[in-house]
RNA sequence: GAUUCCGUAGCUCAGUCGGUAGAGCAUUACACUUUUAAUGUAAGGGUCCCGGGUUCGAGUCCCGGCGGAAUCACCA
């Protein structure tokens, strides 16, 4: 064992922890201790209602103290709001011993601590709703001091924590310290539970597939691998889980869907976690252009039951969320910026075009793949709006249905808001034949050295040999939507957790053991 | 993976030309019964990210590494 490095306020808290022991004062207490108001329900109707709040029980974090002789004042939070305490000596402690007072409270409860109190709630002369302590309880001693963020009269916050490293290795502190975080991911939640009541009372259902799987499918990506010991095979973290609920839809629901993590082996950066949340849906007897209408209504939904509102500020622009949303085919949006229909082109000339607007391009890029970096290149960045693009080459959609009257293109679209890609959706391929072809062609390019080509899913095959109705799929990447409807630059700010490099715990020096 | 920037007290940050390590908050002690960035007085607190190099002397300059961020590349 190796003794940890205390820093010296570290070291007087563990003395207090001991004087507290020694007072016969538990600081970390079994018994539960009953609240029966929050921060937030006092400040928002003590001056309607003040009977109600004559006997009142509330637990939270310390977050300021200020004593002032035989009275203080403390700012506790609890998971609603702030609220300031007032504590008299002589209040809770009327007879002649004082210790609590001038013991355990003004020496021996910190910053960072979490308390219970009894009392009422009055307004101060300075006006601030607070709360008249007649009893507190310790029920959490912390042995780390919090940084302490402190707000002015004017609203200014001085001292902030916004070092991304400390907020994303430490999110607990971050999240106690920094108001606006908590907020962010409560809105996360709200739009999940928004998307899933759309579903629900559409009659779908909500589903679970694996996430270890034999073959990784549904998506162009380098897979995590790993192993299973009993049945010595070797396992994937799911890339998609698009290919389970596609067996489902075969097996006669009509309607399956699934908040999903997916995993998935490629850089980090301001868009990319290694794991992120999909979610996928299908519906049976249903096609891409009926998808759209009902994507869009989802999203008019979400925007609405978050923000009571269909306009939205991002990033400085105002995006109206209102369906229905623009519709463009990819390459009616290529031939607006050029004037060219790529439709027309050949191989050779697409590449032209490329090295034209300097769109970096290699060997083993065909026609789909030119069009898609085109598109990227010229159009994805300006699509502010929400804009449906449809109708993309066959070559990069191996999963979805060739379009109805254009050869060469399937029945796609990806909805772009805020020059970003927010949902992807098919017309599915249905076909067994034809999705055996297509693997075909994938394997072809695995085979190439294309790491990220797909797998041939026999079984997948097998499932559609059976017959699976006509059916739409969508595709929605949760932490892009959640970053664009919380207005945030970075993924890492709508994921509690984002992956990073392991800290590196410095190790003592210890002798080696042979 | 490339480039640029950053790393100093628990937190936020200064640190000049290379010359004994600084402030505010937090902490400790004392005072103060309606304060609110509470206040007043005093005190303690440092692996200047790590390792080399240059130098009489390095937080500062150089090289390497570690960690983080941004941009680019990659990721349809």
């Amino acid at each position: 064992m190796s003794e940890r490095h205390l820093s010296e306020q570290e070291i007087i808290r563990r003395q207090k922890l001991q004087q507290l022991q020694e007072l016969n004062i538990n600081p970390y207490p079994p018994e539960s201790f009953e609240i029966n108001v929050t921060a937030k329900d006092i400040k928002e109707n003590y001056e309607r209602d003040k009977l109600n709040y004559k006997n009142i029980s509330i637990a939270g974090r310390i977050l300021s103290i200020r004593d002032m002789g035989k009275a203080a004042f403390a700012v506790i939070q609890d998971a609603t709001e702030k609220i300031q305490l007032y504590i008299k000596r002589d209040e809770i402690c009327p007879g002649e011993d004082k210790t609590l007072y001038d013991v355990v409270w003004k020496k021996l409860i910190d910053i960072g601590d979490i308390i219970g109190v009894n009392g009422y709630v009055f307004t101060t002369k300075t006006g601030e709703i607070s709360i008249h302590v007649l009893t507190f309880k310790l029920l959490a001693k912390a042995l780390k001091p919090l940084p302490v963020v402190k707000v002015d009269e004017s609203g200014k916050v001085h001292d902030a924590v916004t070092d991304p490293e400390f907020r994303y290795r430490q999110r607990y502190v971050d999240l106690i310290i920094n108001p606006h975080v908590k907020n962010i991911f409560i809105k996360r939640t709200k739009i999940i539970q928004s998307i899933r009541e759309y579903f629900n009372n559409k009659g779908y259902l909500e589903v679970e597939t694996p996430v270890l799987q034999p073959i990784p499918g549904g998506a162009a990506a380098r897979p995590f691998i790993t192993h299973h010991n009993a049945l010595d095979i070797p396992l994937y973290l799911r890339i998609a889980n698009e290919l389970y609920l596609k067996r489902l839809i075969v097996g006669g629901f009509e309607g399956v869907y699934e908040f999903a993590k997916n995993f998935r082996n490629e850089g980090i950066d301001r868009t990319h976690n290694p794991e992120f949340t999909g979610l996928e849906i299908y519906v049976a007897y249903k096609d891409y252009l009926w998808m759209m209408e009902f994507t869009e209504q989802m999203i008019e939904k979400v925007v609405t039951d978050l923000y009571d509102t269909t306009d939205l500020e991002v990033e400085g622009k105002i995006i109206n969320f209102k369906a229905p949303f623009k519709r463009m085919t990819i390459v009616d949006a290529i031939k607006e910026k050029i004037n060219i229909d790529i439709s027309l082109c050949s191989e050779h000339e697409l590449r032209e075009l490329c090295k034209k607007h300097h769109v970096e391009v290699d060997e083993t890029m065909g026609k789909g793949k030119l069009i898609d970096e085109l598109f990227s290149a010229l159009c994805e960045k300006e699509l502010i709006q929400p804009t449906f693009i449809m109708d993309y080459p066959i070559e990069t959609s191996p999963l979805t249905k060739k379009h109805r009257n254009k050869p060469g293109f399937v029945e796609r679209f990806e909805l772009y808001i805020n020059g970003q890609e927010i949902a992807n959706a098919y017309t599915e391929l249905n076909d067994p034949i034809d999705q055996y072809h297509r693997f075909e062609e994938q394997v072809k390019l695995k085979q190439k050295g294309d790491d990220e080509a797909m797998y041939m899913d026999y079984d997948f095959i097998r499932a559609l040999e059976y017959g699976m109705p006509p059916t739409a799929g969508l595709g929605v990447g949760i932490d892009r939507l959640t970053m664009l409807l919380t207005n945030q630059h970075s993924i890492q700010e709508v994921i509690f957790f984002p992956q990073m490099r392991p800290e590196k715990i410095s190790e003592p020096e210890t002798e080696t053991t042979s």
